[in-house]
DNA sequence: AATAATTAATCAAACGTTTGTTTAGTTTTA
DNA sequence: TAAAACTAAACAAACGTTTGATTAATTATT
């Protein structure tokens, strides 16, 4: 889909007071306003609130599709360094995209068949898949133990990432990093979350000693 | 506070609707219909929407305090047994109080500065600070290695429970686990988050070979 | 190239609902 | 019989959406 300007406008101060207050809390009159555009306008681009979430999510997940699906095909690259790699990816996807994330989280705690939790069904599905088969290569290559249950280490990925966004001023309280800026506490959270999960996941996959 | 049958019935209520549709989606007219009261029972015992999300939080924070504190006394167990308690217990208390978790993940996603966001704040601190001296207890024994960020930890063991709770019908479609009763399920994953999460605390905590 | 016709964009105002809360009255309890 | 518990109805405010009018931009016609 092509969005103009004003389109555009719309989507990212939804995407905002989404993350923000929720879909119930976040009043069209507030996006609308954040947006600098008429109230009205919404329904006429997007056709209602609901529509106008969905073109957030269309807009979005485009772009977050982990790149698995070329990773494994990389020969050069062992398994462990493959998924060092990923680690990576998907701690610089939540730390740049973390409006859109908040309002992911949110919305898996609806327990609701709406398109959207359909959406994001798919992304984790396939995420799931193309990892699933990148711990087979590992095994078969002898790099990686047997018994290994991907769902639960990537819930460890996904929920230690989610956990520190969510409560980064936690987090910076109970490390005194409260004077840091957002971007170099960006730089540290992202260097710290990397090399923790890479240990963590280092000893969950391999035999080392 | 004490409670009559007809409060608890809509503290009850109110914590499964906050859950399942969040504040601003869950009304007091759905909450009263769940009850089975009246609508302005709500406002005749509770004052106000608000407060009676305070009422849920304060009903059930007060039994939600991990036993961190007796459990650092104890001369009898290592502080690495002590860890793994920890993650059982906190485990045990995610799964049988999903519900009220969910509002909690939730409420921290608003990062604003409301009551319930104080004592959010309040219970993490005060878990954080017993952790971080078990910690530091184990580190003195040289049961521990040095230079462990704590909270790091903490948000792997916090975020991992959150995860699967939240994913649980993922959880399940990926592992094949349609069938399982919902007691079942909730035992298999127990087992499953309990092994999982002391292997890495392990890993993280100790210098094993 | 100038004008008419058509479409798209924009807006303030109003729509009908739903929201949380209150009222004023009734019933129950002690 | 006074206080507490309870209720149906009404309240104003906020909600998402639609309307009808107006302006800007584009296309068609002469």
């Amino acid at each position: 889909m092509e969005y103009n300007e004003k389109q555009l406008a719309i989507i990212n101060s939804a995407e905002k007071l989404f993350a923000l207050n929720g879909f119930d809390g976040a009043s069209v009159r507030d996006i609308a306003h954040e947006a600098c555009v008429n109230l009205a306008m919404i329904s006429y681009y997007f056709g209602s609130k609901e529509k106008l979430m969905e073109a957030v999510f269309e807009q979005r997940t485009t772009k977050i599709r982990l790149k698995v699906e070329n990773l494994i095909q990389d020969t050069s690259i062992g398994n462990l360094e493959k998924v060092n790699i990923l680690i990576d990816d998907y701690v610089d996807k939540f730390i740049h995209q973390q409006e859109f994330h908040k309002i992911m989280l949110r919305e898996q705690l609806i327990e609701k068949n709406t398109p959207i939790a359909a959406l994001i069904h798919e992304l984790k599905k396939k995420n799931m898949e193309s990892i699933k088969k990148l711990v087979m290569d590992g095994q078969k290559s002898g790099e990686f133990k047997k018994n290994i249950d991907v769902t639960l280490m990537m819930s460890t990925l996904v929920g230690t990432v989610s956990n520190i966004i969510t409560c980064q001023s936690f987090y910076r309280e109970m490390n005194n990093l409260e004077n840091m800026t957002e971007i170099e506490f960006q730089k540290h959270v992202r260097k710290k979350l990397s090399t923790h999960l890479k240990n963590i996941f280092k000893s969950i996959l391999t035999n080392e000693g």
